[in-house]
DNA sequence: GTTAATACTTGTTCTGAATCAATTTTAACG
DNA sequence: CGTTAAAATTGATTCAGAACAAGTATTAAC
């Protein structure tokens, strides 16, 4: 159960998901310069904008509940998903090279962040070297994401794709100390369709067979899992691969 | 031509590259500051290694002449290539997150690099805000061509998805200062097919029949763009898009 | 300079997923 | 709570690109 109010106040030495947002190196001073450059946000609503495509660069946000989807418009109007960020994940790192967003983030649920306004975080980061070394290693963890991402779109079959998508929100939750094989994701078929760079209907399709096949459910946005072991072969990671997540920036 | 002596020998301060390494920010004395912990080596052979995957990270690289072709070795045996590293670009942030590299670096001709030990650089970031500023932008650029490959996998047709790697070799070229429609590329046609997604086979009937129809030819390493303006239509660029590159990290 | 290996080309067949189309289900809102 | 719009399902058809196969051209090695 979400209670935002509580949430709202919670400061970043009480936040549960501390541990999620910085793992590293800073020590309770730190941590208190930290939580005074931190804006607590009141939650957003389903299908708000945190930020959008060409708004100029002033803050990266941690989702402390709910989620968003990072997209960005295509030629044809439609629009390409790069990426979900789930709590304890840090979005807007996009914008720092070129000082204003490339991509659009929208709320998938109620949602709510904390602001942490870039340049003070930069500010305080040049003080503190291992919060700045989180900082990188936030970036460079996008990256690998955002390569396993493009890996999974240039060589894996509908299905393979579908069932390693599971797989990594299945690994993630439990990273999370939450159920690996029953949870809630806000996400509709056609965004996760999107990500995966197939139709909604394949996706339905493959939905379709594998709940069939008893091996997992997805429906009314509750992802139930029957038959692990059967998703990890489908997923082709069996007896192999790395078990990275897809983004793992704060696990 | 190349002249690896001269290349190894030359500075920082008087690097022909330097502005695309380093293009915002420093001055004459933190370059040299910059150019105390680079360090030049000797140049490397085609098919040599600069780095490979579990290796841990001791530095990043700026590539001074020649070329790498990243890659991570999936499950089957077979890898696919997330990126290319050309004269400017800067390549081994990929390790920062775990410590070890996650992928390999593949010299694609005579190549010569510039060392840069991490420890070093962060340490000297730490000092300079301009130097660490820098440093983040480079990965947000580096997500930002991640990001554009995916969605060239998800969403383009061969056509499109070889047409468009053409064209953004051209733009890069040509903010290099180098002729945008005559240049050498010494990469095998496999490679960039494991790139885009696609097999060899469909990217040699696509050349063929582009070459046959004007629009530019790709022989023997040597790339020929005969009509630009009919490759950018062909690459779905035509009235609209953001007109970055693939692999712009120093551009 | 000859040989061996690797890369590239070209043709044919086949298939996985897209597309088109028609319902049914679910969610949104007054 | 009923109405309407959006999303998901299910089926039929099509097609782009993979896979397989067999040849030719380059490149590398000795």
């Amino acid at each position: 159960m979400i209670t935002p109010i509580s949430l709202f106040n919670a400061s970043c030495t009480e936040c549960g998901l501390k541990k999620l947002c910085f793992p590293l190196g800073l020590d309770k001073a730190d941590m208190l310069r930290l939580d005074a450059i931190v804006k607590r946000k009141y939650p957003l609503q389903k299908g708000d904008a945190l930020f959008t495509t060409g708004q100029p660069f002033q803050a990266v946000y941690a989702v402390r509940a709910g989620g968003f989807k990072v997209s960005t418009v295509s030629a044809s109007g439609e629009d390409q998903i790069s990426g979900f960020y789930l709590p304890g994940d840090i979005l807007g790192t996009d914008a720092l090279a070129t000082g204003n967003h490339i991509s659009t983030a929208i709320a998938i649920d109620t949602t709510t962040v904390c602001e942490v306004p870039f340049q003070d975080l930069e500010r305080l980061a040049s003080q503190l070297p291992s919060l700045n070394h989180q900082l990188l290693s936030l970036m460079s963890k996008e990256l690998a994401d955002e390569r396993m991402h493009a890996e999974l779109l240039s060589r894996k079959s509908a299905e393979e794709r579908l069932t390693l998508f599971v797989l990594w929100l299945s690994r993630r939750q439990e990273r999370r100390g939450f159920s690996g094989t029953e949870f809630r994701l806000g996400l509709l078929h056609r965004d996760v369709a999107l990500y995966l760079g197939l139709t909604p209907e394949t996706v339905s399709r493959i939905l379709a067979r594998l709940a069939e096949e008893q091996v997992f459910s997805w429906r009314n946005k509750q992802i139930e899992i029957f038959d692990l072991q059967a998703l990890i072969v489908l997923a082709g990671e069996s007896q192999h691969e790395k078990t990275n997540s897809p983004r793992a920036q704060c696990g």
